[in-house]
DNA sequence: CGGGATCCTAGGGGATACTG
DNA sequence: CAGTATCCCCTAGGATCCCG
């Protein structure tokens, strides 16, 4: 809330644990997002092409693509090159910033293969218990 | 890679950096889904009451931190205890696993944290550009 | 090739009310 | 206290077509 740098209400709990909660969502919602991240992970190998990281981000329609890429470029994470040849071609890379982000993202994903069975037996388990 | 217009080296790109996109995606969607990565943070200090999450995550409804726990713990990610006294408590405490994912997503909330105004500023510039 | 503009639908998620 | 159940809205996001 208060955008206007006030402080939120000094008698609630959470701040010493999660200070600024609000303010943080939309900076999370970015890495939350369910594309954001595979993206910055790619990138994080290199520059990719428009068409590159649409191939190599399977099953993205070029809508989420280039919304996502925008988001990215809008929160200085991604820079944009155009070269006009033609046919045209466009680069997206990391910004330094970018740079950091793209490492704590591909630890998370590192987590998820790494956790991936885990998962999937617990769900398993989970939903035996429950389900009948 | 290419200066013209020519691929790179042949089909190379996805599967060695991202390894069965489509299945990470669901392990994934747990850490990307809006609430998650909060309440893994907050239980990454210590186990919680469930009216602890509910006051401490603020903005969070009853409904989507219910959902948010069952998620998290049909993943094996959470651990509930019911203490059936009257009236009744329930705590929530990461597994060991959880407490591994509670790393990755607290340093991300760390990133959120140190990177917050230049996300900002990226924004505002941005969008003083496009001329919106 | 690298997108923008449109259309449209599933389901994420808030608000509210009720229960053991 | 710790949920469950309903209603309902809204928007994330897929499909499609077009354009420089």
């Amino acid at each position: 809330m208060t955008e206007d740098g006030t402080l939120p209400s000094p008698t609630h709990i959470d701040v010493r644990d999660l200070p600024a909660t609000c303010e943080l969502r939309d900076v999370l919602d970015r890495v939350g997002d369910k594309w954001s991240v595979l993206v910055m992970a790619l990138l994080g190998t290199g520059p990719r092409r428009y068409s590159e990281l649409r191939r190599a981000v399977e099953g993205i329609s070029q809508r989420m693509l280039t919304l996502t890429l925008r988001s990215l470029e809008r929160d200085g994470l991604v820079a944009r090159t155009v070269t006009p040849t033609s046919p045209p071609r466009v680069d997206y890379e990391l910004t330094p910033a970018g740079a950091t982000l793209s490492v704590e993202v591909s630890s998370l994903i590192r987590w998820a293969e790494e956790h991936r069975e885990y998962v999937a037996k617990s769900r398993l388990t989970y939903d035996e218990v429950a389900g009948a």
